[in-house]
DNA sequence: TTGACGCATGCCGATATGGGCATACACTGG
DNA sequence: CCAGTGTATGCCCATATCGGCATGCGTCAA
Protein backbone atom coordinates (compact mmCIF):
# COMPACT_ATOMS: atom_id res chain seq x y z
CA UNK A 1 0.00 0.00 0.00
CA UNK A 2 1.37 2.83 -1.48
CA UNK A 3 -0.06 5.90 -2.70
CA UNK A 4 -3.57 6.25 -2.47
CA UNK A 5 -6.00 7.61 -5.00
CA UNK A 6 -6.19 7.52 -8.12
CA UNK A 7 -8.23 8.50 -11.26
CA UNK A 8 -11.38 7.27 -9.50
CA UNK A 9 -13.16 10.20 -8.65
CA UNK A 10 -13.93 13.37 -10.53
CA UNK A 11 -11.83 15.21 -8.15
CA UNK A 12 -8.79 13.22 -9.39
CA UNK A 13 -9.49 13.06 -12.78
CA UNK A 14 -9.80 17.05 -13.23
CA UNK A 15 -6.36 17.26 -11.17
CA UNK A 16 -4.48 16.47 -14.66
CA UNK A 17 -3.62 19.57 -16.80
CA UNK A 18 -4.43 17.51 -19.93
CA UNK A 19 -7.89 16.69 -18.84
CA UNK A 20 -9.06 20.06 -17.98
CA UNK A 21 -7.62 21.29 -21.71
CA UNK A 22 -9.89 18.51 -23.02
CA UNK A 23 -13.08 19.77 -21.15
CA UNK A 24 -12.33 23.09 -22.05
CA UNK A 25 -12.29 22.06 -25.39
CA UNK A 26 -15.39 20.49 -24.89
CA UNK A 27 -16.93 23.33 -23.40
CA UNK A 28 -17.30 24.76 -27.14
CA UNK A 29 -19.06 21.69 -28.17
CA UNK A 30 -19.41 18.21 -28.77
CA UNK A 31 -16.07 17.02 -30.83
CA UNK A 32 -14.43 13.53 -31.77
CA UNK A 33 -11.31 12.48 -31.02
CA UNK A 34 -9.11 13.76 -34.07
CA UNK A 35 -10.52 17.43 -33.44
CA UNK A 36 -9.28 17.92 -29.81
CA UNK A 37 -5.75 16.02 -30.88
CA UNK A 38 -5.73 19.07 -33.81
CA UNK A 39 -6.66 21.65 -31.51
CA UNK A 40 -4.56 20.31 -28.43
CA UNK A 41 -0.81 19.21 -28.62
CA UNK A 42 -1.20 15.90 -27.31
CA UNK A 43 -1.04 12.14 -29.40
CA UNK A 44 -4.18 10.28 -30.63
CA UNK A 45 -3.40 7.57 -27.75
CA UNK A 46 -3.35 10.23 -25.17
CA UNK A 47 -6.27 11.60 -25.81
CA UNK A 48 -7.95 8.89 -25.98
CA UNK A 49 -6.67 7.66 -21.94
CA UNK A 50 -7.45 10.93 -20.94
CA UNK A 51 -10.68 10.94 -22.62
CA UNK A 52 -11.57 7.10 -20.98
CA UNK A 53 -11.18 8.20 -17.97
CA UNK A 54 -13.42 11.14 -17.99
CA UNK A 55 -15.55 8.72 -19.30
CA UNK A 56 -15.01 6.67 -15.95
CA UNK A 57 -15.48 9.61 -13.65
CA UNK A 58 -19.20 10.25 -15.84
CA UNK A 59 -17.74 13.75 -17.05
CA UNK A 60 -18.10 12.82 -20.22
CA UNK A 61 -20.36 10.90 -22.56
CA UNK A 62 -19.62 9.48 -25.76
CA UNK A 63 -21.44 8.81 -29.10
CA UNK A 64 -20.78 6.88 -32.06
CA UNK A 65 -21.10 8.13 -35.62
CA UNK A 66 -19.68 6.16 -37.94
CA UNK A 67 -16.05 5.53 -37.35
CA UNK A 68 -15.78 8.87 -35.36
CA UNK A 69 -16.84 9.05 -31.68
CA UNK A 70 -18.44 12.35 -30.63
CA UNK A 71 -17.72 13.67 -26.94
CA UNK A 72 -19.29 15.88 -24.99
CA UNK A 73 -19.55 16.93 -21.72
CA UNK A 74 -21.99 15.49 -18.87
CA UNK A 75 -22.52 18.63 -16.42
CA UNK A 76 -24.30 16.59 -13.82
CA UNK A 77 -21.30 15.32 -13.01
CA UNK A 78 -19.68 18.25 -12.25
CA UNK A 79 -22.08 19.20 -9.23
CA UNK A 80 -20.27 16.86 -6.73
CA UNK A 81 -17.36 18.88 -7.13
CA UNK A 82 -19.20 22.29 -7.32
CA UNK A 83 -21.31 21.31 -4.01
CA UNK A 84 -18.52 20.49 -2.06
CA UNK A 85 -16.73 23.70 -2.89
CA UNK A 86 -19.79 25.35 -1.84
CA UNK A 87 -19.78 23.94 1.41
CA UNK A 88 -16.16 24.30 2.08
CA UNK A 89 -15.82 28.33 1.21
CA UNK A 90 -19.36 29.10 2.68
CA UNK A 91 -18.37 27.06 6.39
CA UNK A 92 -14.91 29.12 6.23
CA UNK A 93 -16.96 32.05 5.91
CA UNK A 94 -19.05 31.97 8.33
CA UNK A 95 -16.64 29.98 11.04
CA UNK A 96 -13.93 32.38 9.96
CA UNK A 97 -16.20 35.57 10.01
CA UNK A 98 -17.41 34.32 13.83
CA UNK A 99 -14.06 33.30 14.68
CA UNK A 100 -12.40 36.64 13.21
CA UNK A 101 -14.84 38.74 15.41
CA UNK A 102 -14.34 36.81 18.42
CA UNK A 103 -10.53 37.40 18.28
CA UNK A 104 -11.11 40.56 17.80
CA UNK A 105 -12.70 41.07 20.89
CA UNK A 106 -10.50 39.41 23.07
CA UNK A 107 -7.45 41.30 21.84
CA UNK A 108 -8.74 44.21 22.73
CA UNK A 109 -10.01 43.19 26.48
CA UNK A 110 -7.91 40.20 27.66
CA UNK A 111 -4.32 39.08 27.49
CA UNK A 112 -3.12 40.78 24.28
CA UNK A 113 -0.25 39.33 21.41
CA UNK A 114 -0.30 35.93 22.55
CA UNK A 115 -0.71 34.70 19.13
CA UNK A 116 2.12 35.17 16.63
CA UNK A 117 2.03 36.33 13.15
CA UNK A 118 0.87 34.94 10.59
CA UNK A 119 3.20 33.30 7.85
CA UNK A 120 2.84 31.95 4.21
CA UNK B 1 9.65 12.82 -19.05
CA UNK B 2 6.95 10.88 -18.04
CA UNK B 3 4.03 11.53 -15.69
CA UNK B 4 3.36 15.38 -16.17
CA UNK B 5 1.28 17.48 -13.63
CA UNK B 6 2.07 17.68 -9.75
CA UNK B 7 1.00 18.95 -6.62
CA UNK B 8 1.29 21.89 -8.13
CA UNK B 9 -1.92 23.70 -8.27
CA UNK B 10 -5.06 23.53 -6.75
CA UNK B 11 -6.54 20.91 -8.77
CA UNK B 12 -3.94 18.59 -7.95
CA UNK B 13 -3.78 19.90 -4.71
CA UNK B 14 -7.29 18.79 -4.18
CA UNK B 15 -7.26 15.58 -6.18
CA UNK B 16 -5.90 13.50 -3.23
CA UNK B 17 -9.06 12.40 -0.91
CA UNK B 18 -6.67 12.66 2.26
CA UNK B 19 -6.12 16.69 1.54
CA UNK B 20 -9.89 17.44 0.90
CA UNK B 21 -10.90 15.75 4.39
CA UNK B 22 -8.15 17.94 5.97
CA UNK B 23 -9.67 20.78 4.54
CA UNK B 24 -13.43 19.43 5.31
CA UNK B 25 -12.01 19.41 8.94
CA UNK B 26 -10.48 22.78 8.59
CA UNK B 27 -13.86 24.41 7.48
CA UNK B 28 -15.24 23.64 10.96
CA UNK B 29 -12.59 26.14 12.16
CA UNK B 30 -9.18 26.64 12.68
CA UNK B 31 -7.13 23.59 14.43
CA UNK B 32 -3.73 22.33 14.83
CA UNK B 33 -1.88 19.84 13.86
CA UNK B 34 -2.47 17.74 16.42
CA UNK B 35 -6.28 17.93 16.22
CA UNK B 36 -6.38 16.97 12.65
CA UNK B 37 -4.50 14.02 13.29
CA UNK B 38 -6.98 12.95 16.33
CA UNK B 39 -10.26 13.56 13.93
CA UNK B 40 -8.74 11.74 10.78
CA UNK B 41 -6.98 8.59 10.58
CA UNK B 42 -3.73 9.82 8.96
CA UNK B 43 -0.71 9.88 10.95
CA UNK B 44 0.80 12.63 11.56
CA UNK B 45 3.39 13.32 9.11
CA UNK B 46 1.50 12.45 6.70
CA UNK B 47 -0.78 15.29 8.01
CA UNK B 48 2.45 17.63 8.14
CA UNK B 49 3.11 16.79 4.27
CA UNK B 50 -0.25 17.18 3.00
CA UNK B 51 -0.74 20.82 4.72
CA UNK B 52 2.55 21.79 3.22
CA UNK B 53 1.09 20.75 -0.35
CA UNK B 54 -2.00 22.73 0.67
CA UNK B 55 0.08 25.55 2.20
CA UNK B 56 2.17 25.58 -1.47
CA UNK B 57 -1.20 26.43 -3.47
CA UNK B 58 -1.85 28.94 -0.96
CA UNK B 59 -5.56 26.84 -0.04
CA UNK B 60 -4.23 27.20 3.89
CA UNK B 61 -2.53 29.80 6.12
CA UNK B 62 0.00 28.66 8.99
CA UNK B 63 0.07 30.87 12.29
CA UNK B 64 2.12 29.88 15.18
CA UNK B 65 0.69 29.34 18.89
CA UNK B 66 3.83 28.60 20.61
CA UNK B 67 4.56 25.10 20.30
CA UNK B 68 1.14 24.63 18.31
CA UNK B 69 0.69 25.43 14.27
CA UNK B 70 -2.42 26.88 13.68
CA UNK B 71 -3.95 26.31 10.23
CA UNK B 72 -6.77 27.91 8.25
CA UNK B 73 -8.50 27.43 5.18
CA UNK B 74 -7.78 30.42 3.12
CA UNK B 75 -10.70 30.67 0.94
CA UNK B 76 -9.77 33.41 -1.95
CA UNK B 77 -7.46 30.32 -3.12
CA UNK B 78 -10.22 28.44 -3.99
CA UNK B 79 -11.78 31.06 -6.67
CA UNK B 80 -9.85 29.39 -9.60
CA UNK B 81 -11.35 26.63 -9.16
CA UNK B 82 -15.21 27.78 -8.76
CA UNK B 83 -14.24 30.36 -11.70
CA UNK B 84 -13.36 27.35 -14.18
CA UNK B 85 -15.88 24.82 -13.01
CA UNK B 86 -18.90 27.82 -13.66
CA UNK B 87 -17.25 28.38 -16.72
CA UNK B 88 -17.38 24.83 -18.27
CA UNK B 89 -20.52 24.03 -17.14
CA UNK B 90 -21.93 27.52 -18.17
CA UNK B 91 -20.74 26.66 -21.70
CA UNK B 92 -21.66 23.36 -22.04
CA UNK B 93 -25.16 24.19 -21.22
CA UNK B 94 -25.47 27.15 -23.45
CA UNK B 95 -23.70 25.22 -26.38
CA UNK B 96 -25.40 22.11 -25.86
CA UNK B 97 -28.56 23.55 -25.02
CA UNK B 98 -28.37 25.21 -28.62
CA UNK B 99 -27.25 21.85 -30.44
CA UNK B 100 -30.14 19.97 -28.81
CA UNK B 101 -32.74 22.28 -30.39
CA UNK B 102 -30.85 22.11 -33.85
CA UNK B 103 -30.49 18.19 -33.17
CA UNK B 104 -33.85 17.92 -32.32
CA UNK B 105 -35.05 19.86 -35.69
CA UNK B 106 -32.84 17.90 -38.07
CA UNK B 107 -34.15 14.50 -36.44
CA UNK B 108 -37.53 15.09 -37.68
CA UNK B 109 -37.09 16.97 -41.50
CA UNK B 110 -33.70 15.29 -42.74
CA UNK B 111 -32.89 12.48 -42.94
CA UNK B 112 -33.10 10.56 -39.21
CA UNK B 113 -30.85 8.12 -37.29
CA UNK B 114 -27.75 8.69 -38.64
CA UNK B 115 -26.00 8.98 -35.25
CA UNK B 116 -25.98 6.16 -33.15
CA UNK B 117 -26.83 5.63 -29.72
CA UNK B 118 -25.53 7.12 -26.59
CA UNK B 119 -23.17 4.90 -24.35
CA UNK B 120 -21.28 5.58 -20.81
C1' DT C 1 19.49 22.84 31.63
C1' DT C 2 16.97 18.88 30.84
C1' DG C 3 12.98 16.54 29.28
C1' DA C 4 8.72 16.42 26.95
C1' DC C 5 5.58 17.87 23.56
C1' DG C 6 4.24 19.39 18.72
C1' DC C 7 5.31 19.55 14.21
C1' DA C 8 8.31 19.39 10.08
C1' DT C 9 11.56 16.73 7.29
C1' DG C 10 14.49 13.39 5.23
C1' DC C 11 14.93 8.85 3.50
C1' DC C 12 13.15 4.55 1.54
C1' DG C 13 10.09 1.35 -0.76
C1' DA C 14 5.95 0.35 -3.43
C1' DT C 15 3.13 1.65 -6.98
C1' DA C 16 -0.06 4.12 -9.95
C1' DT C 17 0.24 7.23 -13.57
C1' DG C 18 1.37 9.69 -17.83
C1' DG C 19 3.64 9.36 -22.25
C1' DG C 20 5.44 6.91 -26.40
C1' DC C 21 4.92 3.32 -29.66
C1' DA C 22 2.84 -0.36 -32.08
C1' DT C 23 -1.18 -2.69 -32.82
C1' DA C 24 -5.98 -4.35 -32.54
C1' DC C 25 -10.80 -2.98 -33.61
C1' DA C 26 -14.76 -0.79 -35.86
C1' DC C 27 -16.81 1.13 -39.71
C1' DT C 28 -16.99 2.79 -44.48
C1' DG C 29 -16.04 2.91 -49.33
C1' DG C 30 -14.61 0.32 -53.45
C1' DC D 1 -13.59 -8.93 -49.30
C1' DC D 2 -9.88 -5.44 -48.93
C1' DA D 3 -7.86 -1.06 -47.98
C1' DG D 4 -8.06 3.10 -45.27
C1' DT D 5 -9.49 6.13 -41.68
C1' DG D 6 -10.66 7.00 -36.78
C1' DT D 7 -10.16 5.19 -32.02
C1' DA D 8 -9.10 2.24 -28.39
C1' DT D 9 -5.66 -0.71 -26.09
C1' DG D 10 -1.71 -3.13 -24.53
C1' DC D 11 3.05 -2.88 -23.21
C1' DC D 12 7.11 -0.65 -21.38
C1' DC D 13 9.74 2.96 -19.13
C1' DA D 14 10.54 6.91 -16.17
C1' DT D 15 9.01 9.26 -12.43
C1' DA D 16 6.26 11.69 -9.03
C1' DT D 17 3.63 10.62 -5.17
C1' DC D 18 1.99 8.43 -0.99
C1' DG D 19 2.93 6.09 3.27
C1' DG D 20 5.92 4.54 7.14
C1' DC D 21 9.64 5.35 10.15
C1' DA D 22 13.10 7.87 12.50
C1' DT D 23 14.87 12.12 13.50
C1' DG D 24 15.62 17.23 13.68
C1' DC D 25 14.06 21.64 15.52
C1' DG D 26 11.54 24.99 18.31
C1' DT D 27 8.88 25.85 22.51
C1' DC D 28 7.41 25.26 27.17
C1' DA D 29 7.58 23.28 32.00
C1' DA D 30 10.16 22.04 36.01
Amino acid sequence: MARAATTTDIFNALGETSRRQILDVLAAGEATVGAIVAELELSQPQVSKHLKVLRDVDVVHARHDGRHRVYRVHAPALRPLQTWLARLTDAVNQHYDRLDEYLADTQSSARAGHTTHEEN
